[in-house]
DNA sequence: TTGAAAGCGATACCAG
DNA sequence: CTGGTATCGCTTTCAA
């Protein structure tokens, strides 16, 4: 603390001979400034391992180069058991490692938790927030609307429409899903759903609805878990017991599916003779079930990515951050993320792949992440 | 930007009818002021909802409560297959939440990234610095020790021995996975081992000598990879090549393990009658493999939470954070956790759970943890 | 116990 | 194109 300390601009400035503000614009950007000076201070940063306070630059400039990623989630379980996060944040930081902006991880579990989160919103330490997985009336949906920063969700909450999110079709993915199983000839088809009280458990169970009702078939054989591989345990027992003569099974998650495989080997059914299987989500869990499981794909990391960039974008004083005409026509910025159902073992008799049947709206394509 | 802004420590100051210096103490601490004082600029805040500015205030402090953890992995497919990632950065923010603390997140794969993390170091950014899953060479490793702020490593780096670090006994518990295949009177063990650049690849593989070794078995049936799921698939199908007759497989992740099952299944070896299996690290993935992987658990989050612990120690000042007396003498900081083998199907005629046999040096229990 | 004033290390404006 | 100067919002010392 009274030893050396990192070097300041000033000293830079003294080193290199000009004074503070043409090191300052060197330093920035480097225009107005001749060749000379533009050289000598340079030299003198690389001399004196330069790197400017980011407190000091913050204070004046009122930014901080940072945004925040917050998690809310009552259920730590989650977040280490679902790929889902981690695919998340890969995509996130893709696009944010080309910015130059640091990420804060904000866990939003416990009430300390949460408080720490309201202060870093309100402190003026991240220049914009993105929330991941809200539950339906969670606290920190009003939280973010008082925050002054750009707000960008990552799944649509449950019950309101904010300015600002991006999510996949869920609900067409698990039609398509359901429709699969319809096509290879189910009839007493079943769903494990994901949490009822988030959009995309609720969309995922729409979505089989959906597919069921257009092919004349029962949607009773319903079990309600939470995403949870011990919650799909249970829903999956639960199931077999009322519904023994169910022969397949939409499960709203890859995670889920795997711990329901195993329920499904237990009471002697095969699969996907006597059962058959659809997952939704991931791929890496897929292949790992024994049989591999039959499961809609969803680009997360492009989820992922997509939050990102939006946040960018209105961070940056961009409307929504599309080009994409079906957000321009008054369309909130929605991204509808194609699926592809990846056809493996846990469904007999496999079709060739499909795309969604969703018509428009699905103009952002991001093949790089795909696969 | 024009707006109104937020309030400032002043208008808080101006509106109780004290001065700046005053409202100051109340905010910090709470010292020397007279209650009344105390009381009116209390009553401000709260009517003026003040946060303070960090930036400010780190300008002024030179600190910056936050803490940045490092993920160098050149594979980001890793840190979304492996639990053992999320795992670690709940415990983390377990301790983290404590101490009003935040947390940056840098994954460190890109050279980009790399660079980012370099200026994030330099940049009096953070107040403390978590390195994870450093494979040998990495820039990494001489990038934190030219930083001016606390460095814990997560997982002993290969070949150095940094002054702090937190790492679980990997090579005591893969010598018990071993040794219970050996105990359940297995004779042709082979393994899939780590990533041979970094120490717990090394340390798992010698786990498995050191038990082959000393039970008087062949330790000649070994494949390399490299914790991700194809990795393993390659290894194990390698492994059945070139040793036909393998009756075990000691996998060195679970991850890993469950895909190696999965060619298990399909070259028509039956588990654990024909081929038993053990793996290493978490419990979800164990239990949704079918059959369920007989695991040796280690207690990540805790590791994750210890790594926090120290880094906080060493921020405070504290030498390095621990009343164990095995540290106290001279000993680095090393927390060794203790394993337990969890049985399930995937090894025959199981034997009550044992505990780590190492004898002393593991006196820090965080049985909230476990389980 | 309190108020006034001096920085912390940058940026940005404004004459020169 | 450059140098000086005000300023960002806070903590902290120093007198009173």
């Amino acid at each position: 603390m009274a030893g050396a300390g990192q070097p300041t601009i000033d000293e830079v400035a003294r080193l290199a001979g000009v004074s503070r503000g043409t090191a300052s614009r060197v330093i920035n950007g480097g225009a107005h400034v001749s060749p000379a000076a533009h050289e000598k201070v340079l030299k003198a940063i690389e001399e004196l391992q330069y790197v400017p306070s980011r407190a000091a630059r913050s204070l004046v400039t009122q930014r901080n180069d940072a945004v925040a990623l917050a998690i809310s989630d009552a259920n730590p379980r989650l977040f280490t058991e679902h790929p889902f996060f981690s695919e998340v944040i890969v995509g996130i930081d893709t696009v944010l490692a080309e910015s130059d902006l640091e990420l804060m991880l904000v866990l939003g579990a416990s009430v300390r938790e949460r408080n720490r989160l309201r202060r870093q919103l309100s402190s003026r330490r991240v220049d914009g927030i993105m929330l991941l997985s809200l539950h339906g009336e969670d606290p920190l949906y009003e939280l973010a609307e008082q925050a002054d920063v750009p707000v960008v969700y990552g799944g649509k909450p449950l019950g309101v429409e904010p300015p600002h999110y991006v999510d996949a079709d869920n609900r067409g993915g698990a039609r398509q899903a359901v429709e699969h199983l319809v096509t290879t000839g189910r009839q007493r088809i079943a769903t494990v759903t994901g949490p009822m009280d988030m959009d995309v458990g609720v969309a995922r169970y729409h979505g089989f609805r959906d597919a069921l009702g257009s092919a004349g078939l029962p949607a009773h054989r319903v079990a309600n878990a939470d995403f949870t591989a011990a919650s799909a345990v249970r829903a999956m027992a639960d199931l077999l017991d009322r519904f023994p003569d169910l022969d397949a099974v939409f499960v709203a998650a890859d995670s889920m599916a795997a711990a329901a495989l195993g329920v499904l080997h237990e009471r002697g059914r095969r699969i996907p003779q006597d059962v058959a299987v659809v997952g939704f989500d991931d791929r890496a869990t897929a292949l790992t079930t024994h049989p591999p499981l039959t499961t809609v794909h969803q680009p997360v990391q492009a989820l992922g990515a997509e939050m990102a960039k939006m946040l960018l974008s209105l961070m940056a004083g961009r409307p929504a951050g599309h080009a994409d005409p079906a957000h321009a026509a008054g369309h909130p910025a929605i991204d509808v993320a194609q699926f592809t159902v990846t056809e493996n073992e846990c469904v007999a008799r496999p079709v060739p792949p499909f795309q969604s049947s969703k018509p428009a709206s699905t103009s952002i394509s991001h093949h790089e992440f795909w696969r």
